[in-house]
DNA sequence: CGCGCGCTTGAGTTAATTCAAGTTTCGTGG
DNA sequence: CCACGAAACTTGAATTAACTCAAGCGCGCG
Protein backbone atom coordinates (compact mmCIF):
# COMPACT_ATOMS: atom_id res chain seq x y z
CA UNK A 1 0.00 0.00 0.00
CA UNK A 2 2.89 2.50 0.48
CA UNK A 3 5.29 2.81 -2.24
CA UNK A 4 6.26 6.23 -0.16
CA UNK A 5 9.57 4.40 1.38
CA UNK A 6 9.90 5.88 4.76
CA UNK A 7 13.25 7.37 5.58
CA UNK A 8 12.17 8.23 8.95
CA UNK A 9 8.98 7.38 10.21
CA UNK A 10 8.44 10.31 12.51
CA UNK A 11 9.34 13.45 9.73
CA UNK A 12 10.66 14.10 6.83
CA UNK A 13 10.15 17.76 7.29
CA UNK A 14 11.97 20.03 4.81
CA UNK A 15 10.23 23.23 5.82
CA UNK A 16 11.23 26.05 3.33
CA UNK A 17 13.57 23.47 0.87
CA UNK A 18 16.01 24.27 4.13
CA UNK A 19 16.60 20.25 4.81
CA UNK A 20 16.09 19.07 8.27
CA UNK A 21 19.93 18.20 8.57
CA UNK A 22 20.87 17.00 11.95
CA UNK A 23 18.13 18.73 13.55
CA UNK A 24 16.18 17.01 15.92
CA UNK A 25 12.57 16.20 15.54
CA UNK A 26 10.19 18.08 16.54
CA UNK A 27 7.33 17.19 18.64
CA UNK A 28 4.08 16.91 17.12
CA UNK A 29 2.37 13.98 17.89
CA UNK A 30 2.40 11.22 20.19
CA UNK A 31 5.75 9.79 20.83
CA UNK A 32 6.56 6.88 18.25
CA UNK A 33 8.21 3.60 19.88
CA UNK A 34 5.40 2.74 22.13
CA UNK A 35 2.62 0.98 19.66
CA UNK A 36 0.65 4.10 18.74
CA UNK A 37 -3.10 3.85 18.30
CA UNK A 38 -2.69 4.77 14.38
CA UNK A 39 -0.33 1.92 14.04
CA UNK A 40 -2.96 -0.50 15.58
CA UNK A 41 -5.59 0.99 13.16
CA UNK A 42 -3.62 0.35 10.11
CA UNK A 43 -2.81 -3.21 10.96
CA UNK A 44 -6.51 -4.06 11.70
CA UNK A 45 -8.83 -1.64 9.29
CA UNK A 46 -7.81 -1.45 6.18
CA UNK A 47 -7.50 2.42 5.01
CA UNK A 48 -6.51 4.50 2.21
CA UNK A 49 -2.90 6.14 1.87
CA UNK A 50 -2.76 9.78 0.01
CA UNK A 51 0.41 12.12 0.13
CA UNK A 52 -0.37 15.93 0.51
CA UNK A 53 1.77 18.78 -0.69
CA UNK A 54 1.47 22.16 1.54
CA UNK A 55 -1.67 23.58 1.49
CA UNK A 56 -3.93 20.88 0.47
CA UNK A 57 -6.78 20.47 2.55
CA UNK A 58 -7.63 16.88 4.50
CA UNK A 59 -10.90 17.83 5.77
CA UNK A 60 -13.63 21.10 6.23
CA UNK A 61 -14.93 21.94 9.22
CA UNK A 62 -18.78 21.27 8.53
CA UNK A 63 -18.37 18.75 6.62
CA UNK A 64 -20.30 15.23 7.30
CA UNK A 65 -17.20 13.67 8.81
CA UNK A 66 -16.83 10.61 6.52
CA UNK A 67 -13.58 9.52 7.34
CA UNK A 68 -11.04 9.14 10.12
CA UNK A 69 -7.17 10.12 8.78
CA UNK A 70 -4.08 9.63 10.32
CA UNK A 71 -0.95 11.03 9.96
CA UNK A 72 2.02 9.02 9.05
CA UNK A 73 5.09 11.76 8.12
CA UNK A 74 4.47 15.31 7.87
CA UNK A 75 2.51 17.90 9.59
CA UNK A 76 -0.88 18.98 9.39
CA UNK A 77 -2.87 21.61 11.06
CA UNK A 78 -6.74 21.41 12.42
CA UNK A 79 -8.32 24.73 12.82
CA UNK A 80 -11.43 26.83 12.71
CA UNK A 81 -12.28 30.10 11.30
CA UNK A 82 -14.70 32.79 12.56
CA UNK A 83 -17.05 35.18 9.97
CA UNK A 84 -14.75 37.40 10.40
CA UNK A 85 -11.34 35.65 9.02
CA UNK A 86 -9.49 34.87 12.50
CA UNK A 87 -8.15 31.46 12.52
CA UNK A 88 -7.48 29.38 15.43
CA UNK A 89 -5.59 25.97 15.19
CA UNK A 90 -6.70 23.69 17.75
CA UNK A 91 -3.76 21.44 17.35
CA UNK A 92 -0.84 20.53 15.37
CA UNK A 93 -1.08 17.16 14.32
CA UNK A 94 2.69 15.06 13.52
CA UNK A 95 2.96 11.40 12.90
CA UNK A 96 0.38 9.25 14.48
CA UNK A 97 -2.19 11.40 15.04
CA UNK A 98 -5.40 10.58 14.27
CA UNK A 99 -8.07 13.14 13.57
CA UNK A 100 -11.73 12.61 13.02
CA UNK A 101 -12.60 10.71 16.29
CA UNK A 102 -15.27 11.27 18.34
CA UNK A 103 -17.28 13.19 16.01
CA UNK A 104 -20.90 13.83 16.56
CA UNK A 105 -22.67 14.49 13.37
CA UNK A 106 -20.52 17.12 11.73
CA UNK A 107 -16.36 17.82 10.92
CA UNK A 108 -15.89 20.02 14.06
CA UNK A 109 -12.98 21.83 11.86
CA UNK A 110 -11.00 22.05 9.05
CA UNK A 111 -7.35 20.83 8.23
CA UNK A 112 -4.71 21.07 6.02
CA UNK A 113 -1.28 19.77 5.25
CA UNK A 114 1.56 22.26 6.27
CA UNK A 115 4.26 20.27 4.95
CA UNK A 116 4.16 16.95 2.50
CA UNK A 117 2.24 14.92 4.59
CA UNK A 118 1.58 11.46 4.29
CA UNK A 119 -1.65 10.11 5.08
CA UNK A 120 -4.03 7.08 5.39
CA UNK A 121 -7.84 7.60 5.79
CA UNK A 122 -10.38 5.08 7.24
CA UNK A 123 -14.15 4.65 6.05
CA UNK A 124 -15.86 6.39 9.39
CA UNK A 125 -18.26 3.50 9.36
CA UNK A 126 -15.83 0.78 8.89
CA UNK A 127 -14.18 1.89 11.94
CA UNK A 128 -16.63 1.81 13.83
CA UNK A 129 -17.73 -1.78 12.86
CA UNK A 130 -14.07 -2.63 13.38
CA UNK A 131 -14.56 -1.56 16.92
CA UNK A 132 -17.30 -3.48 17.68
CA UNK A 133 -16.27 -6.55 16.84
CA UNK A 134 -12.77 -6.65 17.50
CA UNK A 135 -10.99 -5.55 20.96
CA UNK A 136 -8.03 -4.66 19.23
CA UNK A 137 -9.58 -2.03 17.52
CA UNK A 138 -11.63 -0.65 20.04
CA UNK A 139 -8.36 -0.77 22.61
CA UNK A 140 -6.88 1.92 19.73
CA UNK A 141 -9.92 4.06 19.41
CA UNK A 142 -10.66 4.87 22.87
CA UNK A 143 -6.63 4.97 23.97
CA UNK A 144 -6.33 7.69 20.84
CA UNK A 145 -9.74 9.70 22.06
CA UNK A 146 -8.43 9.65 25.68
CA UNK A 147 -4.95 11.41 24.35
CA UNK A 148 -6.62 14.00 22.65
CA UNK A 149 -8.99 14.62 25.90
CA UNK A 150 -5.74 14.56 27.81
CA UNK A 151 -3.97 16.53 24.56
CA UNK A 152 -7.38 19.28 24.27
CA UNK A 153 -7.29 19.87 28.35
CA UNK A 154 -3.54 20.89 28.41
CA UNK A 155 -4.07 23.22 25.63
CA UNK A 156 -7.10 24.90 27.00
CA UNK A 157 -5.07 25.25 30.15
CA UNK A 158 -2.45 27.13 28.30
CA UNK A 159 -4.66 28.89 26.55
CA UNK A 160 -6.54 29.97 29.83
CA UNK A 161 -4.28 30.82 32.37
CA UNK A 162 -0.95 31.16 31.07
CA UNK A 163 0.22 34.56 29.84
CA UNK A 164 1.12 35.23 26.28
CA UNK A 165 4.90 35.07 26.85
CA UNK A 166 4.36 31.80 29.03
CA UNK A 167 2.10 30.23 26.42
CA UNK A 168 5.16 30.33 24.23
CA UNK A 169 7.55 29.35 26.49
CA UNK A 170 5.44 26.24 27.04
CA UNK A 171 5.01 25.85 23.10
CA UNK A 172 8.66 25.49 22.50
CA UNK A 173 9.04 22.91 25.41
CA UNK A 174 6.39 21.08 24.17
CA UNK A 175 8.50 21.29 20.79
CA UNK A 176 11.83 19.95 22.06
CA UNK A 177 9.80 17.27 23.78
CA UNK A 178 12.28 15.02 22.23
CA UNK A 179 15.25 16.74 22.02
CA UNK A 180 17.70 16.86 24.59
CA UNK A 181 18.65 20.33 26.81
CA UNK A 182 21.34 22.28 23.83
CA UNK A 183 20.40 20.24 20.74
CA UNK A 184 19.06 21.93 17.81
CA UNK A 185 15.53 21.66 17.32
CA UNK A 186 13.38 22.61 14.12
CA UNK A 187 10.38 24.76 14.07
CA UNK A 188 8.40 23.34 11.49
CA UNK A 189 5.43 25.74 11.29
CA UNK A 190 5.51 28.94 10.54
CA UNK A 191 5.24 32.10 12.85
CA UNK A 192 1.75 32.68 11.99
CA UNK A 193 0.64 29.27 12.89
CA UNK A 194 2.47 29.29 15.87
CA UNK A 195 0.54 32.59 16.44
CA UNK A 196 -2.86 31.12 15.51
CA UNK A 197 -2.23 28.07 17.71
CA UNK A 198 -1.73 30.10 21.22
CA UNK A 199 -3.99 32.90 20.98
CA UNK A 200 -1.06 35.67 19.80
CA UNK A 201 -0.17 37.45 17.44
CA UNK A 202 3.06 36.61 15.19
CA UNK A 203 5.06 40.14 16.41
CA UNK A 204 4.24 38.50 20.23
CA UNK A 205 6.10 35.47 19.32
CA UNK A 206 9.06 37.02 17.48
CA UNK A 207 8.91 39.18 20.60
CA UNK A 208 9.39 36.54 22.82
CA UNK A 209 11.60 34.11 21.37
CA UNK A 210 14.05 36.56 20.93
CA UNK A 211 13.76 37.70 24.52
CA UNK A 212 14.26 34.19 25.46
CA UNK A 213 17.41 33.83 23.92
CA UNK A 214 18.48 37.66 25.28
CA UNK A 215 17.66 35.46 28.87
CA UNK A 216 19.63 33.03 28.44
CA UNK A 217 16.67 30.12 28.02
CA UNK A 218 17.18 29.49 24.67
CA UNK A 219 19.37 29.74 20.94
CA UNK A 220 18.29 30.83 18.34
CA UNK A 221 20.51 29.16 15.34
CA UNK A 222 17.99 30.47 12.54
CA UNK A 223 14.28 31.53 12.23
CA UNK A 224 13.14 27.76 12.19
CA UNK A 225 15.62 26.05 14.60
CA UNK A 226 16.44 26.39 18.50
CA UNK A 227 17.95 25.09 21.23
CA UNK A 228 16.55 24.87 24.91
CA UNK A 229 19.81 25.54 26.89
CA UNK A 230 17.68 24.86 30.28
CA UNK A 231 14.49 23.08 30.16
CA UNK A 232 14.78 23.36 33.95
CA UNK A 233 14.52 27.08 33.99
CA UNK A 234 12.52 27.10 31.03
CA UNK A 235 9.50 25.23 32.77
CA UNK A 236 10.31 26.96 35.73
CA UNK A 237 9.30 30.54 33.90
CA UNK A 238 6.06 28.29 32.64
CA UNK A 239 4.65 27.76 36.22
CA UNK A 240 4.91 31.61 37.36
CA UNK A 241 8.07 30.58 39.08
CA UNK A 242 9.33 34.39 38.73
CA UNK A 243 7.77 36.81 37.35
CA UNK A 244 4.46 37.56 39.59
CA UNK A 245 3.63 40.29 36.38
CA UNK A 246 0.07 40.84 35.28
CA UNK A 247 -1.09 39.82 32.13
CA UNK A 248 -2.02 36.50 34.35
CA UNK A 249 -5.63 36.52 35.69
CA UNK A 250 -7.20 34.40 37.56
CA UNK A 251 -8.00 33.80 41.57
CA UNK A 252 -4.21 33.23 43.42
CA UNK A 253 -5.42 30.99 45.92
CA UNK A 254 -3.32 30.45 48.88
CA UNK A 255 -0.55 28.91 46.54
CA UNK A 256 1.68 25.94 45.97
CA UNK A 257 -0.52 22.90 46.28
CA UNK A 258 -0.02 19.86 44.81
CA UNK A 259 0.43 20.70 41.07
CA UNK A 260 1.86 21.75 37.90
CA UNK A 261 1.23 21.58 35.06
CA UNK A 262 2.27 17.65 34.39
CA UNK A 263 4.75 18.88 31.98
CA UNK A 264 4.51 19.26 28.63
CA UNK A 265 5.40 15.56 27.64
CA UNK A 266 2.76 13.94 26.72
CA UNK A 267 1.98 10.93 29.21
CA UNK A 268 3.75 8.87 26.83
CA UNK A 269 1.38 5.87 26.14
CA UNK A 270 0.37 6.19 29.88
CA UNK B 1 -30.44 2.88 44.51
CA UNK B 2 -31.93 6.26 45.01
CA UNK B 3 -33.86 7.32 48.08
CA UNK B 4 -33.68 10.92 47.10
CA UNK B 5 -36.17 12.00 45.20
CA UNK B 6 -35.59 14.17 42.18
CA UNK B 7 -38.22 16.90 42.49
CA UNK B 8 -36.19 18.43 39.05
CA UNK B 9 -33.59 16.17 37.67
CA UNK B 10 -31.61 18.41 36.31
CA UNK B 11 -31.14 21.16 38.97
CA UNK B 12 -31.77 22.18 42.71
CA UNK B 13 -29.50 24.52 42.20
CA UNK B 14 -29.88 26.84 45.29
CA UNK B 15 -27.10 29.61 45.27
CA UNK B 16 -26.83 31.56 48.21
CA UNK B 17 -29.74 30.45 49.85
CA UNK B 18 -31.46 32.45 47.29
CA UNK B 19 -34.08 29.28 45.88
CA UNK B 20 -34.11 29.28 42.13
CA UNK B 21 -37.86 30.87 42.07
CA UNK B 22 -38.80 30.94 38.32
CA UNK B 23 -35.36 30.76 37.05
CA UNK B 24 -34.82 29.05 34.40
CA UNK B 25 -32.25 26.13 34.06
CA UNK B 26 -28.64 27.49 33.01
CA UNK B 27 -26.92 24.96 30.98
CA UNK B 28 -24.06 23.40 32.27
CA UNK B 29 -23.81 19.94 31.42
CA UNK B 30 -25.46 17.98 27.95
CA UNK B 31 -28.81 18.74 27.35
CA UNK B 32 -31.47 16.19 29.21
CA UNK B 33 -34.48 14.58 27.82
CA UNK B 34 -32.22 12.96 25.14
CA UNK B 35 -30.36 9.73 26.57
CA UNK B 36 -27.44 10.42 27.75
CA UNK B 37 -24.62 8.12 28.30
CA UNK B 38 -25.10 9.22 32.01
CA UNK B 39 -28.35 7.61 32.41
CA UNK B 40 -27.06 4.43 30.23
CA UNK B 41 -24.73 3.91 32.49
CA UNK B 42 -26.35 4.31 35.27
CA UNK B 43 -28.58 1.61 33.84
CA UNK B 44 -26.01 -0.65 32.66
CA UNK B 45 -23.24 -0.48 35.38
CA UNK B 46 -23.54 -0.63 39.42
CA UNK B 47 -23.04 2.65 41.54
CA UNK B 48 -22.87 4.57 44.24
CA UNK B 49 -24.39 7.74 45.03
CA UNK B 50 -23.42 10.29 47.18
CA UNK B 51 -24.34 14.00 48.20
CA UNK B 52 -21.41 16.72 48.26
CA UNK B 53 -21.84 20.08 50.29
CA UNK B 54 -20.47 23.15 48.23
CA UNK B 55 -16.84 23.08 48.58
CA UNK B 56 -16.60 19.43 49.24
CA UNK B 57 -13.77 17.47 46.53
CA UNK B 58 -14.81 14.78 44.17
CA UNK B 59 -11.30 14.00 42.93
CA UNK B 60 -7.80 15.58 43.39
CA UNK B 61 -4.88 16.02 40.45
CA UNK B 62 -2.37 13.41 40.09
CA UNK B 63 -4.71 10.65 42.17
CA UNK B 64 -4.69 7.34 40.57
CA UNK B 65 -7.92 7.52 38.60
CA UNK B 66 -9.65 4.90 40.47
CA UNK B 67 -13.29 5.72 39.96
CA UNK B 68 -16.13 7.34 37.43
CA UNK B 69 -17.94 9.99 38.39
CA UNK B 70 -21.55 11.04 37.33
CA UNK B 71 -23.30 14.34 37.98
CA UNK B 72 -26.97 13.72 39.11
CA UNK B 73 -28.03 17.04 40.05
CA UNK B 74 -26.31 19.91 40.86
CA UNK B 75 -22.55 21.92 39.96
CA UNK B 76 -19.26 20.86 39.83
CA UNK B 77 -16.00 22.59 38.74
CA UNK B 78 -13.12 20.82 37.35
CA UNK B 79 -9.51 22.80 38.00
CA UNK B 80 -5.93 22.39 38.09
CA UNK B 81 -3.93 24.75 40.15
CA UNK B 82 -0.44 25.91 39.54
CA UNK B 83 2.63 26.33 42.05
CA UNK B 84 2.39 29.70 42.25
CA UNK B 85 -1.76 29.69 43.31
CA UNK B 86 -3.30 30.09 40.00
CA UNK B 87 -6.86 28.26 39.31
CA UNK B 88 -7.92 27.14 35.88
CA UNK B 89 -11.33 25.64 36.23
CA UNK B 90 -11.23 23.50 32.84
CA UNK B 91 -14.57 23.10 33.22
CA UNK B 92 -17.97 23.40 35.01
CA UNK B 93 -20.48 19.98 35.83
CA UNK B 94 -23.70 20.08 35.58
CA UNK B 95 -26.59 16.87 35.13
CA UNK B 96 -25.19 14.47 32.99
CA UNK B 97 -21.33 15.84 33.55
CA UNK B 98 -19.26 11.88 33.47
CA UNK B 99 -15.96 12.56 35.02
CA UNK B 100 -12.90 10.64 35.03
CA UNK B 101 -13.83 9.20 31.40
CA UNK B 102 -10.32 8.51 29.28
CA UNK B 103 -7.36 8.95 31.93
CA UNK B 104 -4.40 7.84 31.18
CA UNK B 105 -2.52 6.85 34.23
CA UNK B 106 -3.44 10.23 36.76
CA UNK B 107 -6.52 12.42 37.57
CA UNK B 108 -5.79 14.70 35.32
CA UNK B 109 -8.04 17.85 37.45
CA UNK B 110 -9.57 18.46 40.97
CA UNK B 111 -13.03 18.53 40.87
CA UNK B 112 -15.11 19.75 43.48
CA UNK B 113 -18.76 20.97 44.53
CA UNK B 114 -20.63 24.27 43.73
CA UNK B 115 -23.96 24.06 44.69
CA UNK B 116 -25.40 20.94 46.83
CA UNK B 117 -24.92 17.97 44.52
CA UNK B 118 -25.83 14.24 44.18
CA UNK B 119 -23.26 12.13 41.98
CA UNK B 120 -22.62 8.32 41.53
CA UNK B 121 -19.71 6.87 40.95
CA UNK B 122 -18.96 3.79 39.45
CA UNK B 123 -15.55 1.91 39.65
CA UNK B 124 -13.08 2.41 36.84
CA UNK B 125 -12.44 -1.52 36.21
CA UNK B 126 -16.23 -2.25 36.71
CA UNK B 127 -16.98 0.04 33.59
CA UNK B 128 -14.14 -1.02 31.59
CA UNK B 129 -15.36 -4.66 32.06
CA UNK B 130 -18.86 -3.90 31.25
CA UNK B 131 -17.58 -1.39 28.17
CA UNK B 132 -15.90 -4.74 27.14
CA UNK B 133 -18.43 -7.26 26.84
CA UNK B 134 -21.77 -4.37 26.78
CA UNK B 135 -22.13 -2.96 23.31
CA UNK B 136 -24.61 -0.51 25.43
CA UNK B 137 -22.43 0.55 27.98
CA UNK B 138 -19.36 0.87 24.87
CA UNK B 139 -21.48 3.61 23.01
CA UNK B 140 -22.54 4.96 26.37
CA UNK B 141 -18.78 5.77 27.20
CA UNK B 142 -17.46 6.22 23.40
CA UNK B 143 -20.64 8.73 23.36
CA UNK B 144 -19.60 10.76 26.93
CA UNK B 145 -15.81 10.89 25.49
CA UNK B 146 -16.88 12.11 22.45
CA UNK B 147 -19.37 15.02 23.98
CA UNK B 148 -16.03 15.86 25.98
CA UNK B 149 -13.93 15.91 23.03
CA UNK B 150 -16.33 18.42 21.69
CA UNK B 151 -16.75 20.57 24.12
CA UNK B 152 -12.96 20.66 25.07
CA UNK B 153 -12.60 21.90 21.43
CA UNK B 154 -14.99 24.64 21.95
CA UNK B 155 -13.52 25.56 25.13
CA UNK B 156 -10.11 25.57 23.96
CA UNK B 157 -11.64 27.84 20.79
CA UNK B 158 -12.96 30.30 22.85
CA UNK B 159 -9.93 31.19 25.22
CA UNK B 160 -7.56 31.18 22.40
CA UNK B 161 -9.50 32.68 19.73
CA UNK B 162 -11.84 35.44 21.92
CA UNK B 163 -11.17 38.32 23.48
CA UNK B 164 -12.10 38.96 27.42
CA UNK B 165 -15.55 40.22 26.36
CA UNK B 166 -16.23 37.92 23.93
CA UNK B 167 -15.65 34.65 25.68
CA UNK B 168 -17.89 36.13 28.41
CA UNK B 169 -21.14 36.87 26.05
CA UNK B 170 -20.36 33.27 25.08
CA UNK B 171 -20.03 31.82 28.39
CA UNK B 172 -23.53 33.85 29.15
CA UNK B 173 -25.02 32.23 25.43
CA UNK B 174 -23.90 29.00 27.07
CA UNK B 175 -25.67 29.37 30.40
CA UNK B 176 -28.94 30.37 28.73
CA UNK B 177 -29.04 27.84 25.97
CA UNK B 178 -32.10 26.64 27.36
CA UNK B 179 -33.66 29.95 28.25
CA UNK B 180 -35.62 32.09 25.41
CA UNK B 181 -34.55 35.49 25.34
CA UNK B 182 -36.15 37.80 27.71
CA UNK B 183 -36.40 34.84 30.31
CA UNK B 184 -34.27 34.87 33.39
CA UNK B 185 -31.40 32.43 34.30
CA UNK B 186 -29.35 31.82 37.33
CA UNK B 187 -25.55 32.05 36.98
CA UNK B 188 -24.84 29.64 39.12
CA UNK B 189 -21.25 30.38 39.97
CA UNK B 190 -19.52 32.71 41.42
CA UNK B 191 -17.73 35.62 39.58
CA UNK B 192 -14.17 34.24 40.25
CA UNK B 193 -15.13 30.87 38.99
CA UNK B 194 -16.34 32.56 35.77
CA UNK B 195 -12.84 34.78 35.69
CA UNK B 196 -11.06 31.35 36.44
CA UNK B 197 -13.17 29.21 33.74
CA UNK B 198 -12.81 31.98 31.08
CA UNK B 199 -8.89 33.07 31.59
CA UNK B 200 -9.84 36.87 32.78
CA UNK B 201 -9.99 38.42 36.07
CA UNK B 202 -13.46 39.52 38.03
CA UNK B 203 -13.50 42.76 37.78
CA UNK B 204 -13.34 42.08 33.94
CA UNK B 205 -16.14 39.63 34.09
CA UNK B 206 -18.26 42.32 36.33
CA UNK B 207 -17.70 45.40 34.05
CA UNK B 208 -17.88 43.35 30.95
CA UNK B 209 -22.22 41.87 31.86
CA UNK B 210 -22.73 45.79 33.12
CA UNK B 211 -21.50 47.16 29.89
CA UNK B 212 -23.58 43.77 27.72
CA UNK B 213 -26.90 45.47 30.01
CA UNK B 214 -25.86 49.05 28.94
CA UNK B 215 -25.89 47.91 25.61
CA UNK B 216 -28.96 46.57 25.91
CA UNK B 217 -28.17 42.81 24.93
CA UNK B 218 -28.53 41.37 28.39
CA UNK B 219 -31.10 42.60 31.39
CA UNK B 220 -29.54 41.63 34.97
CA UNK B 221 -32.17 41.14 37.19
CA UNK B 222 -29.71 40.75 40.12
CA UNK B 223 -26.00 39.88 40.37
CA UNK B 224 -26.86 35.95 39.62
CA UNK B 225 -29.73 36.01 36.80
CA UNK B 226 -29.83 37.43 33.92
CA UNK B 227 -32.09 37.73 31.09
CA UNK B 228 -30.52 37.87 27.44
CA UNK B 229 -32.23 40.08 25.04
CA UNK B 230 -31.34 39.39 21.61
CA UNK B 231 -29.23 35.99 21.25
CA UNK B 232 -28.73 36.63 17.57
CA UNK B 233 -27.14 40.00 18.70
CA UNK B 234 -25.41 38.53 21.51
CA UNK B 235 -24.06 35.73 19.09
CA UNK B 236 -22.92 38.78 16.46
CA UNK B 237 -20.92 40.17 18.82
CA UNK B 238 -18.99 36.83 19.74
CA UNK B 239 -18.65 36.53 16.26
CA UNK B 240 -16.39 39.85 15.87
CA UNK B 241 -19.43 40.80 13.86
CA UNK B 242 -19.06 44.06 15.25
CA UNK B 243 -16.06 45.58 16.92
CA UNK B 244 -12.54 45.35 14.77
CA UNK B 245 -11.01 46.36 18.23
CA UNK B 246 -7.91 44.79 19.50
CA UNK B 247 -7.29 42.29 21.60
CA UNK B 248 -8.47 39.87 19.22
CA UNK B 249 -5.23 38.78 17.34
CA UNK B 250 -4.77 35.81 15.21
CA UNK B 251 -4.34 36.23 11.22
CA UNK B 252 -7.00 37.85 9.54
CA UNK B 253 -7.71 35.80 6.33
CA UNK B 254 -9.62 36.96 3.89
CA UNK B 255 -12.50 36.32 5.50
CA UNK B 256 -15.87 35.30 5.62
CA UNK B 257 -15.14 31.63 4.50
CA UNK B 258 -17.82 29.45 5.41
CA UNK B 259 -18.18 28.92 9.31
CA UNK B 260 -18.90 30.67 12.40
CA UNK B 261 -19.05 28.72 16.17
CA UNK B 262 -21.52 26.01 15.37
CA UNK B 263 -23.28 28.09 18.08
CA UNK B 264 -23.12 27.82 21.87
CA UNK B 265 -25.68 25.02 21.71
CA UNK B 266 -24.28 21.61 22.12
CA UNK B 267 -25.01 19.22 19.67
CA UNK B 268 -28.08 18.08 21.46
CA UNK B 269 -27.24 14.31 21.05
CA UNK B 270 -26.22 14.37 17.83
C1' DC C 1 -24.93 45.16 64.91
C1' DG C 2 -20.91 44.47 62.58
C1' DC C 3 -17.85 41.63 60.11
C1' DG C 4 -17.03 39.20 55.84
C1' DC C 5 -18.00 37.84 51.36
C1' DG C 6 -19.41 38.75 46.79
C1' DC C 7 -19.88 42.14 43.65
C1' DT C 8 -19.18 46.69 41.52
C1' DT C 9 -16.68 50.74 40.09
C1' DG C 10 -12.81 54.04 39.44
C1' DA C 11 -7.91 55.20 38.52
C1' DG C 12 -3.50 54.08 37.11
C1' DT C 13 -0.37 50.61 34.92
C1' DT C 14 1.18 47.28 31.83
C1' DA C 15 1.25 43.48 28.62
C1' DA C 16 0.17 42.77 24.24
C1' DT C 17 -1.82 44.63 20.29
C1' DT C 18 -1.85 47.54 15.97
C1' DC C 19 0.57 50.05 12.70
C1' DA C 20 4.64 50.80 10.24
C1' DA C 21 9.12 49.98 8.64
C1' DG C 22 13.08 47.41 7.67
C1' DT C 23 15.83 42.95 6.91
C1' DT C 24 16.76 38.52 5.01
C1' DT C 25 15.78 34.65 2.33
C1' DC C 26 14.04 32.52 -1.46
C1' DG C 27 11.83 31.97 -5.91
C1' DT C 28 11.08 33.77 -10.53
C1' DG C 29 11.94 35.85 -14.67
C1' DG C 30 14.71 38.74 -17.54
C1' DC D 1 23.60 35.22 -13.15
C1' DC D 2 21.58 39.00 -11.25
C1' DA D 3 17.48 41.89 -10.30
C1' DC D 4 13.14 42.19 -8.53
C1' DG D 5 9.26 40.89 -5.70
C1' DA D 6 7.08 38.19 -2.36
C1' DA D 7 7.06 35.92 1.93
C1' DA D 8 8.72 35.23 6.51
C1' DC D 9 10.55 37.28 10.15
C1' DT D 10 12.18 41.13 13.10
C1' DT D 11 12.00 45.49 15.39
C1' DG D 12 10.29 50.08 16.96
C1' DA D 13 6.61 53.32 18.40
C1' DA D 14 2.07 54.37 19.66
C1' DT D 15 -2.29 52.57 21.31
C1' DT D 16 -5.42 49.95 23.93
C1' DA D 17 -7.57 46.09 26.29
C1' DA D 18 -7.23 44.11 30.38
C1' DC D 19 -4.94 43.92 34.60
C1' DT D 20 -3.71 45.56 39.45
C1' DC D 21 -4.76 48.24 43.22
C1' DA D 22 -8.06 50.46 45.95
C1' DA D 23 -12.39 51.78 47.55
C1' DG D 24 -17.14 51.36 48.28
C1' DC D 25 -21.73 48.99 48.51
C1' DG D 26 -25.19 45.49 49.88
C1' DC D 27 -26.51 41.43 51.90
C1' DG D 28 -26.50 37.49 54.86
C1' DC D 29 -24.66 35.38 59.01
C1' DG D 30 -22.84 35.02 63.43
Amino acid sequence: MSDVRDPCFSCPHSVHGRSAARTNHPFIGPLPGSDSPLDALRRLVPGLMRVLQPGQSLATEGDAPGEILGVLSGLIRCYRLTADGRRHIGRFGGPGTIVGLGLLGVQRHSADAITPTRIVSFRAPVVEAAADSDPAVRAAVMKAMAEELNDRERLQLRLGRLAAEQRIADFLLELARRTPDGSPCEIPMCRADIADHLGVTIETVSRAVHRFERRGLIRLDDPRRFRILSSAAMRAFVLGGEQPAAGTPCTRLPAAQAMTLPAPQSPAAS
